[in-house]
RNA sequence: UGAGGUAUAGCUCAGUGGUUAGAGCAUCACGCUUACAUCGUGAAAGUCAUAGGUUCGAAUCCUAUUACCUCAACCA
């Protein structure tokens, strides 16, 4: 078979693709072999895939694929979240653009919009996951908002609620004004903001004296309860018992002490308003203050803004300050530096805000999955340093709020049937409701159209949560053969940035529901950054188009870029040179087997010994390496091994030991080395098919005709033999003679063609392994051992040993002496150290045996070495 | 503000108390030698952030400082 001279990428990928598919060897079934299974973190399902989506699925191809190799029955399940919040506010977009409004429209419509949105959009990510390359079983392809898997999250809050650990309850959340729904805490993002901090006037009741607080929000003083001072500040002591008078409503509110209070900030005196601040809330539950609330949902002020009501509270809090200014209340301002929670999603400021929610208690759940990962390791974290910050947040985790006010989503199963606040029952259905409510009311007349469903959703993630039991259907069916076969998963893979809202929540409602772990590794990937350290991201526009990429340098070509320079947790500098660098190395190794197809045989001629020890010798490096890189993939190193791969195969493969077997110009190559040759290449192109799985499935196939069952995706995983440590570092003294030759080479200009004499006094006495290597590589005319040093000749030297490359023509005495003194310099210098050291009466005393033996063997051979130049100095001069 | 992390070659990073500290890329020089110029051969490049300490011995362990990163924090 013919192979092309050049490499294409986009005919070869998607060919190979197509084969895969056809043959069916992504898709898993329960069998005897031991099952290796990754759930994929569901991208949201209309979003288009990204750089962290390429890294992350490049790690989780790369883990799946070398578990295929290995024999085990490899299992990747893919699908996407339906991601209430994100893809609810692009429905209402498209639908505004549209002239329509979210609110004019029933939950049928408006759900009826977005299922229409999901179908358009939803999936062209996983068809990206393709392209890339990424083995997953399509057949399972998951959804978060099927039928089956929303059935279970009703069936999970149903279980939550009656086991006493879902509540409702009126409490301050995290209000989008934007989107107009509550976010959990993690989807808050602090910000710092310059903002105005006024110096505000309240009249003391019944005196002619004032009061002057400080804050960032005008508009809110008429929602303020209370003016409070911490009872150990002596400048207020006498205000203790008294009120004051809220500029614009005249509300008459009680000054009170508290200790919340710094005495530090602004003028130590803090306005109250509980309906607009968590910490104000507290003072005010503290001291039973009423709660006003001043702001509509949307964010603009209410009734109690009186002729501000309508204005947003922005242009409210403008306009207050300049009412007080006017009224001559305003004392200063000035700029302050803060903190401000906006939202991950809208970027909208969030307004605390006081409303009916449903929580789920965290605090005895936390503590199985706390465990798991801190005491007894059921779950490793990779690297282990974000073991801390689980702790952190493990330990002082608080309630869930699990109710959104949104409509794409599971709708919370909660039936009302009265006004009170207990009037409600929590069912997997409106059957089951009825029934439960005739129960609790005793009014066995109750029907369904007395019931009226909460409107809430829950939370995106109180369905990501069940994600790796929900796609083998093991809360419905909690004793299937899948979720026994694949339950617990191996490996997860994802960004930290989700280590809480995702991670930490699978493995807690995995103890919860399987009473055991979800999975048993996980491997955080860092952020993708680019050359200037900056997040990539939409708005800054530094994203690289991810199928451009792949366009440019084949999917093979940005896998391999993308994991030369990503350990597990650190963030990724991405730079396309690295892509480059990735379709360098695709180039190197068909390069490489265009080489060998090239090659003539010829049966009647037997192995040359130097190509029997290169074999020999590139079969236990080979194993070395293979060593290390089982090592490396242990430690989920990725990079590492990969780097340690590219080396094996640029380096020692291609540039020794193809360079060693290859037969001189237009000579042909025994049979027995040719087959040989191949058989190692197979094994070479196993260890790269992870990392570049179509390049290598296609040189598989141009090594030899195979069936489907040959396929290199299945093929069977390097096994490990013995290494020959001997012969590994015999090779490495002979390539530095090898080198010392081509230096000399270099340095006279004595073209590689030319062969020349080559003698070496044997001081070392090196064993003779490499010598055909030796002479062929250095392409010598004789190699003789010699026992003195031979006059007008080049030298170099490898240890004691001393080389001799005889010249035509005049030695440049010179140079030869400059040469010879460096590294006489040199080694002397090194011989101190190492002396030193041995005449430290401590160490020698202190320090490890082999530690001490390994200095004395360092100093014999230096002193041997100084012997061998001393000597050629001699001779020169 | 707190917690955690990081600091080693121009860049990205290895380095497990014991080699006068390594790799890949980039740079420079030379070479189109019949797989690959998407290549080959070679060279140069480091006060291991700073200051102390422990130790026979520190890039490695400890302390402090500085800088950067991440997370957590609503001083109004």
């Amino acid at each position: 078979m013919d192979i092309p001279s050049k490499y294409s990428a986009q005919t070869v990928e998607s060919k190979w693709y197509d084969y895969w598919m056809t043959h069916n060897y992504f898709h898993s079934t329960p069998d005897d072999r031991e099952p290796y299974t990754i759930v994929i973190p569901p991208p949201n399902v209309t979003g288009v895939l990204h750089m962290g989506h390429m890294l992350n699925n490049t790690i989780q191809d790369v883990l799946i694929r070398r578990a295929r190799l290995k024999g085990k029955n490899a299992c990747w399940v893919p699908g996407t979240d339906h991601a209430s919040i994100a893809t609810e506010a692009k429905v209402v977009a498209k639908l505004k653009a549209q002239g329509i409004d979210k609110n004019d429209l029933s939950r049928e419509e408006f759900l009826k919009h977005a299922w229409e949105w999901t179908e358009e959009y939803g999936g062209v990510i996983l068809e990206q996951l393709k392209k890339l390359g990424c083995s997953c079983d399509w057949d399972r392809t998951k959804f978060t908002m099927d039928e089956d898997m929303s059935e279970a999250v009703i069936k999970v809050f149903v279980d939550l609620f009656n086991k006493g650990l879902i509540y409702r309850g009126y409490r301050m959340v995290n209000w989008d004004p934007e989107a107009q729904t509550t976010l959990s805490d993690e989807e808050v993002i602090h910000e710092e903001r310059t903002d105005k901090l006024y110096y505000v006037k309240y009249k003391i009741e019944g005196e002619n004296a004032y009061v002057t607080i400080a804050t960032t929000r005008p508009e809110t003083i008429l929602g303020d309860t209370a003016v409070c001072i911490n009872p150990d500040d002596e400048r207020f002591t006498h205000l203790k018992g008294k009120k004051v008078i809220v500029p614009l409503c005249d509300r008459v509110i009680p000054i009170i002490e508290d200790d919340y209070v710094d005495i530090e900030f602004g003028t130590g005196c803090l306005k109250v308003t509980p309906a607009h601040d968590v910490n104000d809330k507290d003072i005010g539950d503290r001291h039973n203050l009423d709660v006003i609330d001043v702001l509509n949902p949307d964010g603009s002020m209410n009734s109690f803004g009186l002729h501000h009501e309508g204005k947003d509270r922005v242009i409210a809090r403008k306009d207050v300050a300049k009412e007080l200014e006017d009224m001559g209340l305003l004392v200063k301002t000035e700029s302050i530096v803060h903190n401000v929670g906006t939202s991950e999603r809208t970027k909208a400021v969030i307004e605390p805000r006081l409303s009916d929610q449903w929580f789920l208690k965290m605090e005895d759940l936390a503590k199985p999955a706390l465990d798991a990962v801190l005491t007894n390791g059921e779950v490793k974290l990779f690297p282990k340093k974000f073991e801390n910050t689980y702790r952190h947040w493990m330990e002082n985790i608080r309630d869930w709020n699990i109710s959104r006010q949104l409509r794409w989503g599971q709708q919370i199963p909660a039936y009302y049937y009265g006004d009170g606040k207990e009037d409600f029952v929590v069912a997997q259905n409106l059957t089951e409701a009825v029934e439960l409510a005739r129960e609790k009311t005793s009014n066995s007349e109750l029907k369904a159209s007395d019931l009226t469903q909460e409107s809430d959703v829950v939370d995106t993630w109180f369905s990501a949560w069940l994600w790796p039991m929900n796609v083998f259907d093991g809360i419905r069916n909690p004793e299937n053969e899948e979720i026994k076969y694949y339950y617990p998963t191996n490996d997860l893979v994802t960004g930290p940035d989700i280590l809480f809202f995702w991670v930490a929540r699978m493995i807690v409602a995995g103890y919860e529901y399987k009473d055991s772990r979800p999975f048993e590794n996980v491997y955080l990937t860092g952020l993708v950054r680019d050359k200037q350290r900056r997040k990539m991201s939409k708005s800054l526009g530094n994203s690289p188009d991810a199928l451009k990429l792949i366009d440019d340098y084949g999917a093979g070509g940005v896998r391999v870029g993308l994991l030369l320079s990503s350990a597990a947790g650190n963030d990724l500098m991405f730079d396309e040179a690295l892509c480059q660098q990735g379709k360098q190395f695709a180039n190197k190794i068909w390069n490489a087997l265009r080489l060998v197809k090239g090659w003539e045989v010829d049966n009647s001629i037997s192995q040359p010994n130097s190509n029997r020890i290169a074999i020999e010798w590139f079969e236990s490096k080979f194993q070395k390496d293979l060593v290390e890189i089982e090592d490396h993939f242990s430690k989920y190193r990725l990079s590492d091994a990969l780097m340690t791969i590219y080396k094996l195969v640029w380096d020692d493969f291609c540039g020794s030991f193809l360079e060693m077997v290859k037969p001189s110009y237009q000579k042909p190559i025994d049979a027995q080395t040719l087959e040989k040759v191949n058989t190692i290449f197979e094994e070479v192109l196993k260890i790269v098919h992870p990392f570049m799985p179509f390049l290598t499935e296609e040189l598989w196939h141009f090594i030899k005709e195979r069936s489907p069952e040959e396929a290199l995706i299945v093929a069977k995983w390097p096994e490990t033999k013995s290494i020959d440590e001997a012969l590994i570092s015999e090779f490495e003294f002979a390539s530095e003679v090898i080198s010392g030759i081509r230096n000399i080479r270099k340095q006279k200009n004595i073209a590689s063609k030319d062969a020349i004499k080559f003698s070496v006094v044997n001081n070392e006495n090196a064993t003779s392994t490499f010598d055909e290597v030796i002479f062929k590589m250095g392409n010598l005319e004789s190699f003789n051992y010699v026992e003195d040093s031979i006059e007008g000749a080049l030298t170099f030297r490898v240890k004691s040993n001393e080389y001799f490359i005889p010249m035509e023509g005049s030695i440049d005495v010179e140079a030869e002496i400059k040469k010879l003194t460096e590294e006489l310099n040199y080694t002397e210098g090194f011989l101190i150290s190492v002396q030193k050291k041995l005449s430290n009466e401590r160490f020698v005393n202190n320090a490890p045996e082999q530690v001490v033996a390994s200095e004395k063997k360092k100093e014999a051979d230096a002193l041997a070495k100084i012997e061998t130049i001393k000597g050629s100095l001699a001779s020169l001069q």
